[in-house]
DNA sequence: GGCGATTGGATGACATGTCAACCAAGACGC
DNA sequence: GCGTCTTGGTTGACATGTCATCCAATCGCC
C-alpha cells in the first residue's frame, strides 16, 4: 500500500467529526429512549419496522434483510422481546419452516408512546441544527453511499460466485 | 406530546439514508479491517487514539474520554487486547491509582499495518463518493452537533449536581 | 415421487458491552 | 495527621451480538 492517499484536513475533520457525532448521538437517543419508553433503540427499530406494515407483520427473514440483520441475531433479540410481551411468532401458512413475527397490541403501545418523544429528540439533537440544505445534502449523500455499498454486497438471492 | 413535529419527506430521507449508510458502512469496514488486518474497529480506535500521541502511551481515564468510552469498556477492552500483545499498562508515577496505556511495538505494528487499508476503505466507500462542497458540509454540521451533545452531558470535571 | 442441495430459522458457545459494586489512593477540611 | 468524600481503575454478573452448527422443510432435477 505505497501510493496511500492520505486524508487532508478537511477529509480528515469530516471523518472526525462524522464518527464524534454518531457515538454521541447515539448514547443520548438511546440513553432518553430508556429513561422515556423503556426501549433500547433495537426494540425501537425493530417495533419501528413492523408498525410500518399494514399489519405489524413480517416474514422473520423480511425483517432481518430491512433492518440490516443477522437471522440469529434477530431470532435471539425476538426472544428476548417475546418475553416482554413486545411481538409474538406465528406459524407461515405457505412455508412451513417460516416464522412471521407479528407486533403484539403491547407492542403497538409501546411503539406509539415511544415515537413522538424519539423523533423529537431526533429533531431536537440532530436535525433540527442542520440547515434545509443541509438536510437535502445529507439525503442526497447517505442515499448515493447506500447505493454504492449496496452493490459490493449481498448479490441478490443468487448463486453464491462471489469473491 | 401532542403537537409533534413529525418529520417531513425530506428529513424522512436524510434520516434513514444516515442511519443505513452508518450500518452499512460499519459493516463493510469492519469486515475489511478484520479481514486484511485482523482487527476490529474499536481495537483500531483504540490503537489509532494511542498512536497519535507523542510516546503511545495515555492514562486510561484520558484515553477513555477521547474515544467516548466508559472505563469499564475500556479497562476490559485493554485486557483482551493486552492479551493479544498490542498494548501493555504501566503505572503512573504521579499518581498510584493510575494505569498508562501504552502501545507495544506490535500494536505499533499492527496499527500501521492497518492505517493505509483502512484509510482506502473509508475514501473508496464514502469520502470519494462526496462531493468537495459536501464533504465540508459534513464536517461543518457534524461539529455543530457534536458541540450541541458535548453541553447537555457531563458538565466537565464538576460537583456531580446535575439532574 | 424421491434424493441431494439449499434455505429459514433456532440454538449454544463464545466475544463484546453495560452496570453496579468494590477497593485503594488522592483530596479536603479540620 | 486523620476521618470523610471523591476519583481511577478493576471486577463479576448479566445483556447483547456473532459465528458455526443443526434440523426440518422446500426446491430442483431426474
Amino acid at each position: 500500500m505505497e501510493g496511500t492517499r492520505w486524508l487532508d484536513e478537511r477529509e480528515d475533520r469530516a471523518w472526525r467529526g462524522y464518527r464524534r457525532m454518531r457515538r454521541l448521538l447515539d448514547l443520548e437517543l438511546a440513553r432518553e429512549l430508556t429513561q422515556d419508553a423503556g426501549l433500547s433503540e433495537p426494540d425501537y427499530d425493530v417495533l419501528s419496522d413492523l408498525s410500518e406494515t399494514p399489519q405489524g407483520r413480517l416474514r422473520l427473514s423480511e425483517l432481518a434483510d430491512r433492518m440490516l440483520w443477522s437471522r440469529s441475531r434477530l431470532s435471539h433479540h425476538l426472544t428476548r422481546m417475546q418475553q416482554r410481551g413486545l411481538v409474538t411468532r406465528e406459524e407461515c401458512p405457505d412455508d412451513a419452516r417460516g416464522a412471521i413475527v407479528v407486533l403484539t397490541p403491547a407492542g403497538r403501545d409501546a411503539i406509539e408512546a415511544a415515537a413522538a418523544g424519539h423523533v423529537t429528540a431526533v429533531r431536537q439533537h440532530f436535525l433540527d441544527l442542520l440547515t434545509p440544505a443541509e438536510v437535502e445534502a445529507l439525503g442526497a449523500f447517505t442515499h448515493r453511499v447506500v447505493d454504492h455499498l449496496a452493490q459490493n454486497r449481498a448479490p441478490r438471492p443468487r448463486r453464491g460466485t462471489e469473491a
